[in-house]
DNA sequence: CTTGCATTTGACCAAGTGGTCAAAACAACG
DNA sequence: CGTTGTTTTGACCACTTGGTCAAATGCAAG
């Protein structure tokens, strides 16, 4: 019974999402105000609430729009595959999210840094039982001697770490690196970096 | 001139910034109200701006506080000490900051995030200055075959990283890792990427 | 052109915001 | 005790904030 929206409905959304996206992900969620937003969208404010009944509704649907895909990246390792590739790979995914949604990442590290108070639940479930999932794979090449011995939680959390930090830090690297691009570095550092940490131990 | 500071105003003032510290470091400088840092406080909302002049003065006073020693574990980075015990010994001294000044490293994250609005001379001048005068002895010591090559930037880029990642992303490690403690297996971790990274090639 | 619906807006509101101020309460000291 | 300086507070203010609403506008189909 729900109409489709129209082409005017689709281009507002649309707007308002890349408005809100931009503001929340810079100033966190108390941070933003609507004016803002709506300023960004260039509409009025009643406007914008015409098509989004509160703040927090445009909050949700970015946060339920950005955990779609977010999480894609690291469902994709697959056990079948070669474990020093599967993990590369995996971490290259995740740089290119980094290089290519730099917003969406920013407003996830804000969320996380305001105490998670809107993906809590979704953190201690989706997250931790995928997280579990794949490091029992981690864990399992580990054993088998095919990566190196290490603790596949924190393997994980460095790839997070590692990757997402060019997006959150992004005024911190430009100042230091200047104006050139970090992330052609950044891949091959971080190629550089796994590949070495998941090496299997030379004999001695 | 200027008076000492007596008892109740050292112990006031004291009590603003750890407040002032709880709750910018969650919310970042717009999404703070006076009223929060003084209900954390215990002091009420005008008794808190006779010590500090303004939200601004708070918010300026914790950074000042922070970039005195931000920085130090860098500056600490020997060029005459073992080149790989001091990188090691850089990012072992910078994840116990994080894990024993966690507010503060959230503080200063959502300072970046949010564009670096009030440290941004900063990052571009003393940081920049200090990470360049590092970067150039770590390539020094990756030329002399003492370290592997790499990039030195993204090496200081990873060690922030990863270990800021535990004090800013608490919440979601702590999710995944459902209680225990993240700290001893981070360094252990970390010990061994680093060990890793930095190895001089083994001979083919 | 008109009818009916989607869209947009100006005016408005109650609550929250950063900040002020004069007066009150307190502390210290002769 | 009284005096003097420090600390604390209640009342207040102008402005911003999230949100409402009725009226105005736009627009597509008959």
């Amino acid at each position: 019974m729900t109409k489709p929206p129209t082409r005017i409905q689709q281009r507002n959304r649309a707007a308002i999402l890349s408005a809100g996206l931009d503001v929340f992900s810079q100033y966190g969620f108390r941070g933003t105000t609507l004016d803002q937003i709506a300023d960004t969208a260039g509409l009025s404010k009643p406007n914008l609430l015409y098509y989004f009944a509160s703040k927090e509704a445009i909050h949700a649907a970015l946060l339920e729009r950005l955990l779609e895909t977010w999480l894609d990246p690291l469902k994709a390792l697959d056990g079948a595959g070669d474990p020093i590739a599967e993990i590369m790979g995996y971490a290259q995914r995740k740089l290119a999210m980094s290089r290519d949604y730099p917003r969406e990442s920013r407003l996830f590290a804000n969320e996380i840094l305001q105490g998670a108070p809107h993906i809590r639940d979704i953190l201690h479930t989706d997250l931790k039982t995928l997280v579990d999932e794949k490091a029992q794979l981690i864990q399992a090449w580990s054993d088998a001697g095919k990566i190196a011995a290490i603790d596949p939680h924190h393997l994980i959390f460095s790839i997070w770490a590692l990757t997402q930090h060019y997006a959150d830090f992004d005024v911190q690297v430009r100042a230091v690196l200047s104006g050139e691009d970090a992330y052609a570095g950044a891949e091959t550092f971080l190629t550089h970096m796994l590949g070495r940490t998941l090496a299997i131990a030379p004999a001695t």
